[in-house]
DNA sequence: CCCATAACGGGACTCCAGTTTCGTTAATCG
DNA sequence: CGATTAACGAAACTGGAGTCCCGTTATGGG
């Protein structure tokens, strides 16, 4: 007899279970930045993928859960990050970086939707802190260098200077309808330098009065 | 006979329509705030609000739509923002103020639920912006006034300093499960006011290399 | 290579979000 | 205060999102 328990792709993962998996996670994200997280339809999500609607259903069954498994799956694309040799240098690189990607308007609107569908359920935002959680940590030790060469005071939390570059990037694209351009990366790059070298981001106690 | 086309509740807002408004838009928030943008039933906000169902669909008609009002609504109601005579001290008022209103389980899943509704639709994503405007507006001042002081150099952003305050916070409530206490909110403000006397924010131009 | 069965896919079905209809209530104007 | 009609609300209706059934395909182990 054995356990019906098991979800269905985890017995079986290759051949066909791959194929539709990637077909399926390409077509959530076009529909994702085409439509938004709210008009999403995952019967046309199953059309796109030219995938039978009740696979689809069978397999994620939500919108949510959908967009979690997209979210393992940007994960895992991860790109390298550049060294220039300063921390400037490093952060507008992760700036510039982050910018492209949200200006980009398929990106863009491929990232709203995504916060979006992290805002509405557990699994989905466990999925989000994951994807975040990892993009910090490839870029973190750009800061840890700069420490090592004296450029920011010790003690300085890396994550946090690498979260303070992203921030108000995010926080445009979500908040305001400008645009993001070039200026508004080296903005935050340059924020986020100035205010690590002041010592803003020491761990623990806050460093001025 | 007379245009049938003005929709409803703009031809006689007294008494009872806006009886109504109040009563669904405080349903829609509490709504909001416990199931989250997407489980969300105007079915439901209408029995929570004592109304017709009718009655929400013909004035609202869907979710951002509803979304978009109750941001309207938020926007007319707005804190005064307390001084104490230094930048520093003013952006920490600031951060705190925001960091307790995110904080709150009910205001914070509220504001994750706004942001995920503006993000599907461009009149929700209007009223948001606009919102957003009002309070960086109400704040900006205290950045001016830091200006004249001369604490922060000349040709500074005031608009750019507020948003650098609340970025961070709002990237660690949707991006981290992280809590925000008191120390985010401080350091927050202190980084934002590291950067503008470090000139991070002057206006055009980059000020540093 | 072959078998057992995991996983898929088409199509029928269900159920409820959203709409329509029409009678009732009450806001505004004179 | 009384007439006009904007706005509301109950109930019946409808379309499509999500489920179920069962036959078909093809993976992975022996």
């Amino acid at each position: 007899m054995g356990f019906e328990g098991a979800d269905p792709g985890t017995v079986r993962p290759g051949g066909r279970t791959a194929r539709v998996r990637s077909a399926v996670l390409r077509a959530a994200g076009d529909a994702l930045a085409e439509h938004g997280f709210a008009h999403l339809d995952l019967a046309d999500i199953a059309r796109r993928a030219e995938v039978g609607k009740t696979t689809v259903y069978r397999r994620w069954g939500t919108v949510t859960s959908l967009v979690a498994d997209l979210l393992v799956d940007m994960a895992e694309q991860s790109l390298p990050r550049t060294e220039t040799g300063s921390l400037l240098g490093d952060l507008k690189a992760n700036a510039r970086l982050v910018q492209r990607t949200l200006a980009d308007p398929r990106q863009g609107a491929l990232f709203k939707a995504v916060v979006a569908a992290a805002t509405c359920d557990a699994k989905t935002a466990e999925a989000l802190h994951s994807f975040y959680d990892i993009r910090v940590k490839e870029w973190a030790p750009c800061v840890q260098q700069a420490i090592e060469r004296g450029e920011v005071p010790d003690g300085t939390d890396a994550h946090e200077v690498i979260r303070a570059v992203s921030a108000p990037l995010y926080y445009r694209l979500l908040t305001t309808g400008d645009r993001l351009d070039e200026a508004a990366a080296d903005q935050a790059a340059e924020a986020a330098a100035a205010a690590a070298r002041a010592g803003a981001y020491l761990r623990g106690e806050r460093g001025l009065a």
